[in-house]
Order: structure tokens, then C-alpha cells, then sequence
DNA sequence: TCGATTTTGTTCTCGCGTTCACAAACTCAT
DNA sequence: ATGAGTTTGTGAACGCGAGAACAAAATCGA
């Protein structure tokens, strides 16, 4: 059985165990999207090219990427949306329920409590936390506002393995302890703080403001860029400047 | 002249022209907080070492990045904190006032208009648009809500440069669209959905179940580790499994 | 059945970014 | 002034990911 497996040039087994690029998981939620997008338009069947330019990347990248996963197209025809789209939701592990609790209920927490992006991707809101006693028991996207003493309490009757934190920088430590205390293995950090973890958890940032700050980048070169030209503009109905 | 300048192995001049990679543009932001973060500790000095570990990089790497903006530190000594940090942001344009309008006051529009993030390194929200006229007046984060219609004339006046999108998926290149018609050169995308723009429009994108969703996957993997193991344990006490 | 056509899956090459390792440059004590 | 100790800035090696290019496999018409 080994043998006949190792005879053929490479298994989708051996693709999963040597593990996927981290580049081309960062696309597949690009591609489910992608190919819900395509369903909800009833089409049944597309190639990589019409993929990748609904995904927003060149085919080539995009074969590639979903090769890591297996051989799921067909040759001559492109791959077929449903059945794809099904591989890449279990392939990222969203064909399970994944419990969630947000702490820190700001206007942020507001905003991803509310957040239909997470509900229709097998994410559960299962709780809100927050300190301020005066928000405690507020209602927010259905959910009641909980006292972030529960935090444990809430973690493990939920057994939940990703916790979300979209409290003030001062706070994402502490809370980011906790959480990880409790049993939280993956932790998404929205606090504007570089958070430190025990080996064998996961943590992701997002920062809104990085973000903005690229693109001031990018806008002030073009600034300097029409600057320049303007400047050369002048030089030229001149001597060389000094 | 040329001639002077060019007998040293690599000035200021030459990088900037270069252009400094992205990789290392994205770090820079986190450089800045961390700066920040010192000085307001007071601390006046820093090595490459403790300012890696308050941004959560390696030293190395950050020594590389900073010589990319030039030769800012101290050799046996660090790096001074103010004047740093004054270096990065006026390598990222962070010394001059950045004019932005966000588009789509949903739950996110709404944290967006508050986000402290903004307003503390020269970003200014002068707008809030909307397209629901039940809204249109309202007043967010000291701004009133104002209507989509006047979308052209708001970027005119301000001269804004920067567009935020934060609006459903299904009107994000609608809004986009009118967003670059109008002048603005550079988007940040908060929709669910890929931009197409023309050349010389810088799109970045923020997708909040994206981060979700690559957690997800590795929970997935430690789940499926932890399964393994056990399994092992199994085979172990009985015959090789068929 | 066979050839033409389409489109996938994969190999190969190239470039970028990360990391190592060290020389250059600075401080400080003596 | 000099040597010991630090810490930066950078050249070089390395590894990963992107993209081009092609072989393999499927469909379809004759």
C-alpha cells in the first residue's frame, strides 16, 4: 500500500504533510470568495484564467496555489465551482463551526460583532467581553455584553480555540494572556501592540492605521515624482542648476 | 560634483532613488509605534536589539530596514529615539497632513470615523459619505454624515488624496470609481470585493475574515496534529493499522 | 479512432527578502 | 593615547515565492 502510493510522482497526502506555502493560504480565502461570488451567479464551471481575474491574480500563481491541494480541475474544461469551492472551505476549515469570543466592545468590537463576513464562514460569535461595568448587559448584534471577569468561564464552556481583541493597546497584553490561559490557541489582535505568546499559538495583527501609512508612502512619492518632472521642466529652459 | 558623489558606496540619495522595498516599507509603521512607545517612556536611546524586540522583528532585519532611509544610528551606542522616529515618519510623509474621506458609514465606516489611529499621525478624516439619506446629517466622531451626491465636490475641496471604502461589497467599485474620477490616488478597501483601478492608483485591502480564516486554517492543523498523535498511541498498543 | 484544441498541473528560472556574519566605527576606562 | 567592549551597517549566502513555459490529460468533431 505505501509502495503503490510512493509510486506515483507526488499525493495530495504528500502535499498536506509537507504543509501549504503560507503565500497561497492567504489566497485561498480570496478564492472561496471568489467562486461563492461566481455560484451565487449560477456558474458551474470556470477556468483558472476567469478565476484568477475574478480573484484578482495571475493564473499561473493561481494553479499553483490550488494544486497544493490537490488535483481538482480538468484539464481542457477548468475546474468546477461547487466542488472546488467545497475543497478550499475544507482545506482552510471552514466546514466546521469555529467558536469566537471578542473582547473589548468599542466602536470596533461594535463593528466586527456585527460582522456578517465571519457568520457566513462557519465563525460563531459566541460571547462579547468587556471591562466597563456600565456596558456590561447591553445588547449588541443580538448578543448580550458580558463582564470580562467571565473570561475563562466563557473560553472553556464554549471550548473556544480563536479569540478576537479589539481593546486599547494598554489592554491586549493582559487580555491576550488570558485568553491564552483559558485555552485560546489563536488570537487575532486588532490593538495597535505586538503581543508575546507561548510556542504552539498563533497570532495575527491587524492594524487599520498600517495600512493608511503604506499608501501616505506611496502618495508622497508621487508627489515627489511631479515635483521632479516639474523641476527638470524647468531646468531644461535653464543652465544646469548647481 | 557627480563626480564626488558617486566615489561613495552608497549614499542617502541613491536609495531613495531606488526606492526602498516594500517588505520594508510595511515595517516601518511598526518601527514608529514602537519608537513612539519608548519615548513616551522616556527612554532616549535604543539599540537595534530592544527596538527589534518592541516591534517583534529581528534585529537584523531592522538594522537592514533603517539603512535603508539612511545612516541614522551610532555605532557602540543606538539609535537615538526622537530623531528616529522623526526619520521614519517623514520617510513615510507622516510630517505632513494627509486630507481622507470614508465612504460607507456602516459599523466599520463608524469605527473607522473614531479610530484614534488616524488623527495621531496626520491623517484627516474631512468627510464621512453615505448613501442612506436617513443618515445623511447624523453625526459621527464630531462629523456630520454627509450625502454620496457630494462625493466630487468634498475630494475637490480638501484636495484629498486618500479614499476610504467601507461600504458594502456590491458598491465598493461604484464608489471606488467615483473616488478616482474625482481625484483620489490612492484607496483603502475595506469591502469584500477586488478593485480594478488605472495605472497609478495604489489599492490596498483589508479583509477582516481573512485573518480570521488563515487562523482557522492552522487551528485546523493543530487539531488535526493533536489527532494524529493520538492515533500513533493507539497503533502503538495493538497491530499496524490495515 | 484520431487529430485538433483547450486547459490543467508541474518544472524551471529568476528575483526578492531574510538571515548570518563580520568589518567599521564609536565609547569608555585606564 | 590605547585597548577592550559595543553596536551599527552591509556583503554574501540562502530559501521561498512569482511567473514563464511546457508536457500531460481531457474534450470534441470528423
Amino acid at each position: 500500500m505505501t509502495a503503490a502510493r510512493s509510486r506515483r510522482t507526488s499525493s495530495r497526502d504528500d502535499r498536506l504533510e509537507r504543509g501549504i506555502p503560507e503565500a497561497t493560504i492567504a489566497r485561498l480565502p480570496v478564492y472561496l470568495r471568489a467562486l461563492t461570488a461566481l455560484s451565487e451567479r449560477s456558474v458551474t464551471t470556470a477556468s483558472s484564467e476567469e478565476l484568477a481575474s475574478a480573484a484578482g491574480v495571475n493564473s499561473a500563481k493561481l494553479r499553483k496555489d490550488l494544486s497544493y491541494l490537490g488535483s481538482y480541475g480538468t484539464r481542457g474544461v477548468g475546474y468546477d465551482v461547487d466542488y472546488l469551492r467545497y475543497q478550499i472551505a475544507r482545506e482552510i476549515g471552514l466546514t466546521q463551526d469555529w467558536p469566537v469570543v471578542i473582547v473589548g466592545i468599542g466602536n470596533l468590537g461594535h463593528a466586527l460583532a456585527g460582522y456578517s463576513g465571519f457568520v457566513s464562514r462557519g465563525f460563531r460569535v459566541v460571547a462579547l467581553l468587556d471591562v466597563d461595568p456600565a456596558r456590561v448587559g447591553e445588547e449588541v448584534a443580538g448578543l448580550p455584553i458580558r463582564s470580562y471577569d467571565q473570561l475563562e468561564e466563557v473560553v472553556a464552556a464554549h471550548r473556544v480555540a480563536i479569540g478576537v481583541i479589539a481593546t486599547p493597546a494598554s489592554a491586549a497584553q493582559d487580555v491576550c494572556d488570558r485568553l491564552v490561559a483559558a485555552g485560546v490557541t489563536s488570537v487575532l489582535n486588532f490593538a495597535p501592540s505586538v503581543l508575546s505568546v507561548p510556542a504552539g499559538v498563533d497570532v495575527r495583527k491587524v492594524d487599520l492605521s498600517i495600512e493608511m501609512q503604506i499608501l501616505a508612502y506611496h502618495e508622497q512619492r508621487k508627489l515627489l515624482a511631479a515635483d521632479e518632472a516639474l523641476a527638470a521642466q524647468f531646468a531644461g529652459s535653464n543652465v544646469e542648476s548647481a
